[in-house]
DNA sequence: CGGAATATTGATCAAGATCAAAGCGAGTGG
DNA sequence: CCACTCGCTTTGATCTTGATCAATATTCCG
């Protein structure tokens, strides 16, 4: 069951503020960091819904992102997050297909899309980019199909080892609240928690804070990863 | 458990054989048609395995191609379908994430990929016929997700939508056994079974075969499809 | 310190898996 | 043409995993 509820529901954001100063190689990426602006989004804020005009694409410069849709019986299934670095809202279909919103809050390079685009109507090398940047989240859309036919077990371990290879240090400081984490797997809230709880009884993980995740035994996880 | 096993495992295909006929509109898909070589593929027939050099793309002329992976508990999970006019194979990196097979014997059109990519770097509107096509394949994978964490039920009727608005007609002949259905959906083929006869016995649907399937109330399936 | 949100733990329930046995249909050979 | 087989599908009985319901625990903030 759907428990957070978004804090703001204010109207939709265009972007306003100073430009961004990351600097990165290559002319698509490049071009993001000079072209787009940088918003905040609070907590729980949303930055696109489903059905809205696709009008922007999106870098995550601090923070998370989830994007998500709701079921019509509440439920609420994340499809991806996005960490630092990561861009989202590449959708060649005038519309969101889904929604968006910050899990944290978070600081979020905006570009409008008609710009990216004549980019790569110019730019073959932007065009490549993009296509590599939409092939890769494709294939990270196959591995979570193949994520969700596992056991919770399973399903927790690869998150889990997931997360350490997105964040630096086996000390994982995850973003995310149990009920995300089960909306992403497909789980609830005292799956997650029971599965965690064995996982630190078994002595593969170790949990400080309910944010922050150790893992003890890498190898252990591995091997429930199927 | 995985049932279907692969009747040849003769040795990895390179194209051969005649030049393709068929026509298409836009000079990426044009380019396919007019580069591809035909090739026929015999059920079961493997058409690329995980792990291998990614050389080819590829486009179903007739028949079916699953692509899928197999899990180390031996359970295979079908992340997609292609049907005839589909596009599949298309992964940037170097090597394939998942393996691809004939559903049925099949028609697949086989063109290299740096034929393809040496097209794209040339033609602009080529690179982004191939970004909204990989977008598309994204987008599919979302709703994928999203499938899979519904009930038995409500999978089996999203599926049976989803072939429907695939196959012309209101009566839908499936190439795929209960195995591929169940292997796709996150079920087993008990489960498949079963809620096919208690959509039938609904009167949702009828069966007047295994793998012919009448839509009598699509707005059931509907209310199902969440 | 108090209170709300978040997380853990326990008891029970139900959906779907598993185990087991027929049933059916197409192709083969007598 | 019929009997037999093989692969696929259906149906039934039981079991298991994870959901649901319920009660604390903990953490985060004002």
């Amino acid at each position: 069951m759907l428990t957070q509820v978004a804090t703001s529901s204010s109207s939709r954001h265009a972007p306003a503020g100073g430009r961004s100063t990351t600097s990165d190689t290559g002319g698509f990426l490049a071009s993001i960091n000079l072209i787009g602006a940088k918003m905040p989004f609070a907590r729980n804020e949303e930055i696109y819904g489903e059905g809205e005009e696709a009008e922007y694409a999106y870098k995550v410069l601090s923070g998370a992102v989830r994007v998500y849709k709701i079921l019509n019986d509440g439920r609420r299934q994340i499809s991806a997050f996005y960490l630092a670095g990561d861009i989202f809202g590449l959708e060649p279909g005038g519309e969101h297909s889904f929604s968006a919103d910050a899990v944290i809050d978070s600081e979020v390079l905006v570009v409008k899309r008609a710009t990216l685009m004549s980019l790569t109507s110019k730019d073959v090398g932007a065009a490549q980019q993009l296509w590599s940047l939409t092939a890769r989240d494709l294939q990270q859309m196959q591995d979570h199909v193949v994520l969700l036919v596992k056991s919770a077990r399973e399903r927790i371990a690869s998150f889990l080892l997931q997360m350490g290879s997105r964040i630096a240090g086996n000390e994982i400081e995850i973003p995310m609240s149990r009920q995300d984490i089960a909306d992403y797997l497909g789980l609830t809230i005292e799956t997650v928690s029971r599965m965690l709880t064995q996982l630190e009884n078994s002595a593969a993980i170790a949990l400080p804070a309910s944010r922050r995740i150790v893992i003890r035994n890498k190898s252990a996880l591995t091997r429930l990863n199927s």
